[in-house]
DNA sequence: ATACTATACGAACGATCGTGCGTACAATCA
DNA sequence: TGATTGTACGCACGATCGTTCGTATAGTAT
């Protein structure tokens, strides 16, 4: 099902480039913030071009979640794969995603915490594709996590739910804080956090010691 | 310095009904989101009658702020204050906060969890309010912990930062997963990490008995 | 060759935004 | 008493919002 039509190949090589600025721009506005005005003015194209390839503004924002999504995959979980299921992957998931707020990956930081709390009371397909997103990647630690616990490498009574909200409540708060107070302090908050809480299910010492390497503060 | 003026009492009067309804409607719409022609119109208010007794919207989103405030230290802060100081308080304060999320005492659940997501990377005044809003809280928290850390009701080790990073990250996560879900299981998650944390802290287990009754999933 | 479709634009639509002006009224102050 | 101040309103401004229409162009299908 691959598209060979000359016509939706530039449309959806123009969505793609749209896109692009979308993601970055709704980190830092929001997904109501992000305007049709501003946003083709970022792209270099006009503000009817960019009505023209997504229709309304509601299915430019559902776009944009989808190409958020692809972005965060690319940056957190693809990386994560190279590790065997279990310990393993659950530290370079978080690794990962520490680096992946750290670097701004978006510009405003996570997308998805920014847009999840403005749309959180705001029924709607918008929410509905952000609760779908939020709970694929928490799904995703908790399956991981899963994998840990069946293969012994954590306490056999730990639950894999509880240990994904615990792990993404303490990244989300990291991530927030660190752009509000402009301080790289909160990882290490997280970090740590996150090291004491492996051990205290029992992971291994050396296994979670990616994780004890504090983050450099200077940077 | 009481005012007696009955121009500037009137005044006072009006903002702060007007206040009211902005910070339930900032909480759902941010504080970008909120205009002053519907906030006006929600208040039973004129539109530039809003704009006279504010002057700019910058200003209104901070008297909103301020408002805000108010409204979570009558809602969380004054009832721990009956609590001794140390684990008590502190329980007091986590069970009030879960309280204060679960009965949306903002429309929009917690107004700080949502406008500090808005404007954490949006420089200026209103961030760097919401800013020491938040730094009021995660200070007080820090605070009360310390108390404990003093007074020998947790580990002498246990630093007090590190604790009100972990239980902030753990309350906002529980508001905007409730939000976003629309369901009380967060809480509930919650709960049981900061019994957790708690007792891993060396509290004891009858001080954190309030923390450890599971919220009711039905209500 | 003809009809159709998808992109891309300029232009304009009605609606709403934040803000300023003029006015009216009541309270305070000289 | 007269001047000033703060609240409150109607009104209108320029700007921007999302959306629509007409048109031009290029690729596809019959």
């Amino acid at each position: 099902m691959i598209e060979t039509d000359g016509r939706r190949l530039k449309g959806d090589a123009s969505r793609r480039l749209v896109l692009d600025r979308a993601v970055d721009l709704a980190s830092v506005e929001g997904l109501d913030g992000l305007s049709i005005g501003r946003l083709a003015e970022a792209a270099h194209v006009s503000k009817s071009g960019v009505a023209t390839l997504f229709g309304s503004k509601e299915r430019l924002q559902l776009a944009a979640i989808e190409a958020a999504r692809l972005r965060f995959v690319a940056s957190v979980i693809e990386p994560a794969r190279g590790e065997p299921r279990g310990i393993r992957r659950i530290v370079a998931l978080l690794d990962g995603w520490i680096a992946y707020s750290r670097g701004r990956v978006f510009a405003g930081g996570c997308f998805f915490a920014a847009t999840t709390a403005e749309f959180d009371s705001k029924p709607g397909p918008v929410r509905d594709a952000l609760a779908a997103a939020m709970g694929e990647w928490n799904g995703y630690i908790a399956a991981s996590f899963g994998y840990a616990v069946a293969q012994g490498e954590v306490g056999a009574d730990e639950d894999p739910e509880q240990f994904a909200f615990e792990a993404t409540a303490l990244l989300d708060a990291a991530n927030t804080r660190s752009l509000l107070g402009g301080s790289n302090l909160p990882y290490v908050f997280a970090r740590r956090a996150l090291v004491a809480r492996l051990r205290a299910a029992g992971a291994d010492d050396a296994l979670v010691a990616r994780l004890a390497e504090v983050d450099d503060l200077t940077a």
